[in-house]
DNA sequence: CGTGGTATTGACAAGTCTCAAGACGAGTGG
DNA sequence: CCACTCGTCTTGAGACTTGTCAATACCACG
């Protein structure tokens, strides 16, 4: 089985992942920043972007210090965005799902600071800055659409602290869970049952644990029948108990329920 | 002693702080939107832009649920943003200062995720969204200060995950005064001694920490000779072995060096 | 049927959280 | 000037969780 963030056999992604489409017949035109646009204006924003060869498994979308250009858009598959810190290691501060813009924080210095690199085979969206600012008409169009993807990328961030802010390893990967789910939930695709794009070590570097806890947060979750799960594959069996744990050792806590 | 974030010796925020001033004189003019802007763009946002009233230490400058309705920049003072979670924890999400634009989060869904609260009395101006999207000319010229505005935003916030995902209690509290004295820097201000405006607990819940390890971190650099502090004071003696500590247990590792 | 990357599991040391008590400083009222 | 109070900050001791090191299991692939 390929490794996807998504159950293939849904409508949704299989229509468009890997060729290229126009804007107006995008799966993603409805997250992206076309969404609200009348069919005109996203023929005008199809003239600006540019529609990038997939990239495989594990090659680079951006590098660290890279010239800042376009922001990007997702159209399928998955990215992490990494930071390699003073010593070396890599922290991952995002996971990055079709319809997810990313690249911005390229914006204020004109370089890149983080690095994006392929969880899977994805294709991804360019806006070129530079015609963005200079063509007025569009501009106007997508300003309001551009804005609000930065807005929602500055909220999921957000998100991000609050689960790492979390003191148990079992909290932070359910609430980790819990945010997959949500987002693929706004994507139309199962929330309940998944293939995750990433590895163990990834997670754990976005959730500031150790491999082997989030390994151990995982067998104690499905311990608790909260979850089922052979190795990437996810099914979440029970969406409260989850919430619950999510919630930071709310009203029940866990015991070895079992 | 009054509590700043800043020495108030030192002239560049005295100048304006409270009093009512245009964008062409005001101090911020380098880090704020109009940052590079000519004198008569400057005026155009000085019509745009609402200079509010000093809210005192406490004051709600943000609730969350607001609607949106403007971004928000800090012209002096200091502003903690927090978000409650499910438990009723507040998690604080960011320190904003002079300079800092805010309110973002809510472009997204139109009301705001995020609440603000004055640290100490600050001033903040508000460019409502209408008028930006509006003013044709305006916008024009500010687009890409807003949008570098944002980018800065979601670099600090980067800042943050990494800051939070060091696993010792005195390399998040080094990593967070290096960043404070570093933010502090960029607006001419000493970044060697300073007076933080927020209260351990509020650090803490910054952190991820509980306020006794903050208490604790701080207390373990002091003993090592990197800083001496007297509450909220702080003078940074040693800015190589902070940044030793700040980059993750990095060469040489904190023992009781006393 | 090996091989390499990935994932799990165990045991111990190390660090943090929690609960609890006390110290400190600023402000208030006698 | 003093005693008192409140919020903040510090410090201590024990329980608990995670990180680390190490060994093993698992899976896809050639």
């Amino acid at each position: 089985m390929t490794e996807l963030a998504f159950d293939t056999k849904q409508p949704a992604l299989q229509a468009c992942a890997g060729r290229k489409v126009s804007c107006t017949n995008c799966c993603m035109r409805k997250l992206c920043i076309v969404a609200g646009m009348h069919s005109d204006q996203m023929e005008a924003v199809d003239q600006l972007v540019e529609h990038w060869h997939p990239s495989p498994r594990g090659r680079h979308i951006i590098r660290e210090g890279d010239q800042f250009r376009q922001i990007l858009i997702v159209r399928s598959g998955a990215i992490k965005a990494y930071q390699t810190l003073e010593n070396g290691d890599e922290q991952i501060t995002d996971f990055i799902l079709p319809g997810d813009v990313f690249g911005m924080d390229g914006l204020a210095t004109g370089r890149h600071i983080a690095g994006a690199i392929a969880l899977e085979t994805t294709s991804v969206c360019a806006i070129p800055m530079q015609c963005m600012l200079e063509s007025t008409g569009l501009a106007k169009a997508a300003e309001h659409q551009v804005l609000a993807l930065f807005s929602e990328s500055l909220n999921r961030k957000d998100a991000h602290v609050a689960m790492i802010s979390m003191n148990k390893s079992h909290e932070r990967v359910a609430a980790f869970l819990l945010d997959i789910s949500a987002r693929l939930a706004r994507r139309k695709l199962s929330s309940s049952h998944f293939v995750l794009s990433m590895n163990r070590s990834d997670i754990s570097r976005y959730l500031a644990l150790s491999q082997e806890s989030v390994s151990r947060a995982f067998a104690k979750l499905t311990q608790a029948g909260i979850l089922a799960c052979s190795g990437r594959q996810v099914d979440l069996l029970d969406f409260q108990a989850l919430s619950r744990y999510a919630g930071r050792t709310g009203p029940a806590d866990l015991q070895q329920a079992g």
